[in-house]
RNA sequence: GUCCCCAUCGUCUAGAGGCCUAGGACAUCGCCCUUUCACGGCGGUAACCGGGGUUCGAAUCCCCGUGGGGUCGCCA
């Protein structure tokens, strides 16, 4: 039975690079009939925080990415850390070391200055030790009594062989002198506990792989398969963060983007199946595997994305959506009851917004009146179209109200003012909305009402008497 | 700097030695549709990082170079 894990620290929002890790390796869950463990790993108790936590709770939910066990959280563990720490100082896999944050610092300097790859010396290890006396006032930490040659090799699921030379690792803190486990430590302990047969994460984990196998080893716990994804850069190239704008999985819910918009977005940043963009969670899910993830790095592109919600957009339902730009209505100053539908105004002009948010900036002039700038009425309100305006606003007092009957009267009159179409639509689409960007101009007639468009209609007209 | 990993259009990708005259999508450009803006339709520009091998044949395999990313914490 497969069992895969998300193993986020609550130190922030769950931004897009954990989500899609997290995306996989739910997917892969799913995919093989496994189960999907839930692990908050809270060791940085600096940073560290319940909001987070919450955070990332809801950011999994509206993704839909559901666990069948967890959350499990590391604080909550610790004397199992202290039980298998005792057991490997037992064994003499494991030694307490007495060096000071300083002394180590000084180390590190001085290697790095030499050219040299910075790491622990072994200052303490037993047989370096002999005859030193820990010095007072400093509370040792331990650390693992990493091998001191060989090779550790794995067969990386998504990379293929990896091997590292043990000369290259050091012998590295397992558990800080509070009694909190580090990162590495918690990692292994945590996955021999919770059964863990695929770790599948991020690639920045790569480099921390051999240290936990040789824990695993020293341990004699199994060793999991791993599967390394690879990162997601910013447009420039680094690393995905907070300087490229938005990258927390809320804020793009807040900005209006559909869940599944998202997942498919993310789904399709290091994985392809053939040529199929959209698709939907079942499909990916069958489709899903980890041979096919790219072992190369994914430029995050915002253009994309914003395509591929719109897509989903239209083909959303109009009620969901609706309640979906409600919010966004209201708080900008909007009386839905008041106006037309919202559900009907959203059929009119999902296919043309990319967004929640944009939807209802959009929309917003079916129920508030929005007044065109300087600028638009000079360019709009032409000598020639003000008289056949003026006429339109008497007929539009007794016309029937429907989208044809509409559509005939304007055409009724571009044609007895000797006018082209766009010379009467577009100061009238002006006049009434505030912007030259709108749907058809009978169809934004019918729905903003006749009295409120007479009303604006005579407010703006107004202006300009004689 | 060290070690690890990676390398197809601007971007995401398809590609498992001949199916490749390198395909799709986003973006971009042009045309069509049109009552504006979109949507939609049609078409265009655009890539195998470089050099060596292996092979009858290489985008695909190997080596070197170059470039990019990651890593080197009592962070995760």
């Amino acid at each position: 039975m497969v069992r895969t894990r998300f193993a986020p620290s609550p130190t922030g929002y769950l931004h897009i690079g954990g989500a899609r890790t997290a995306l996989f390796s739910w997917a892969y869950a799913r995919k093989t009939g496994g189960k999907f463990i839930l692990r908050i790993e809270d060791t940085d108790t600096e940073r560290s925080t319940a909001a987070s936590t919450q955070a990332i709770l809801d950011a999994m939910q509206w993704l839909g990415l559901d666990y069948d066990e967890g959350p499990f959280y590391q604080m909550q563990r610790l004397d199992r850390y202290k039980e298998v720490t005792q057991k490997l100082l037992d064994q003499g896999k494991a030694y307490y070391c007495y060096a000071s944050r300083e002394e180590l610092n000084a180390m590190r300097e001085e290697q790095r200055k030499k050219g040299l790859k910075p790491r622990y010396d072994g200052r303490w290890r037993p047989e370096n030790a002999k005859g030193k006396t820990p010095p007072a006032g400093v509370t040792p930490v331990i650390r693992f009594r990493n091998p001191d040659d060989g090779e550790v090799a794995w067969d990386d699921l998504v990379k293929g062989p990896i091997s590292i030379g043990n000369q290259e690792l050091d012998d590295l803190v397992i558990l800080r002198g509070d009694g909190v486990p580090t990162y590495n430590f918690g990692v292994v302990v945590d996955d021999w506990d919770m059964n863990m047969t695929h770790v599948i994460r991020g690639d920045d984990h790569v480099n921390n792989t051999p240290r936990q196998i040789n824990i695993f080893n020293a341990l004699g716990a199994p060793v999991p398969k791993f599967g390394h994804i690879p990162m997601i850069l910013g447009a420039d190239g680094e690393r995905l963060s907070k300087r490229h704008g938005a990258v927390s999985v809320t804020q793009y819910r807040d900005e209006g983007y559909l869940p599944e918009a998202l997942v498919n977005y993310l789904a399709r940043l290091g994985w392809g199946h053939g040529d199929a963009e959209m698709f939907t969670r079942e499909q990916f899910v069958e489709w899903f595997s980890l041979e096919a993830v790219s072992r190369s790095p994914a430029k995050f592109n915002p253009e994309k994305l914003q395509w591929l919600n719109n897509q989903y957009m239209k083909v959303s339902d109009d009620a969901r959506l609706a309640k979906l730009a409600e919010p966004f209505l209201k708080a900008d100053g909007c009386d839905i009851s008041s106006g037309p539908k919202l559900a009907d105004v959203v059929a009119l002009l999902k296919e043309r917004v990319n967004t929640i948010e944009e939807l209802a900036d959009a929309a917003v002039y079916f129920y508030r009146q929005l007044h065109p700038s300087e600028e638009l009425r000079a360019q709009h309100y032409t000598a020639d179209a003000l008289p056949a305006m003026k006429a339109l606003r008497q007929k539009l007092a007794s016309v029937e109200w429907n989208r044809q009957a509409l559509g005939a009267v304007v055409k009724e009159i571009v044609t007895a003012h000797g006018l082209k179409m766009p010379k009467l639509a577009m100061p009238l689409r002006v006049m009434l909305t505030g912007t030259p960007h709108t749907p058809s101009i009978d169809a934004v007639l019918e729905f903003i009402g006749r009295k409120e468009v007479l009303r604006r209609m005579d407010s703006e007209l107004a202006r300009y008497p004689g």
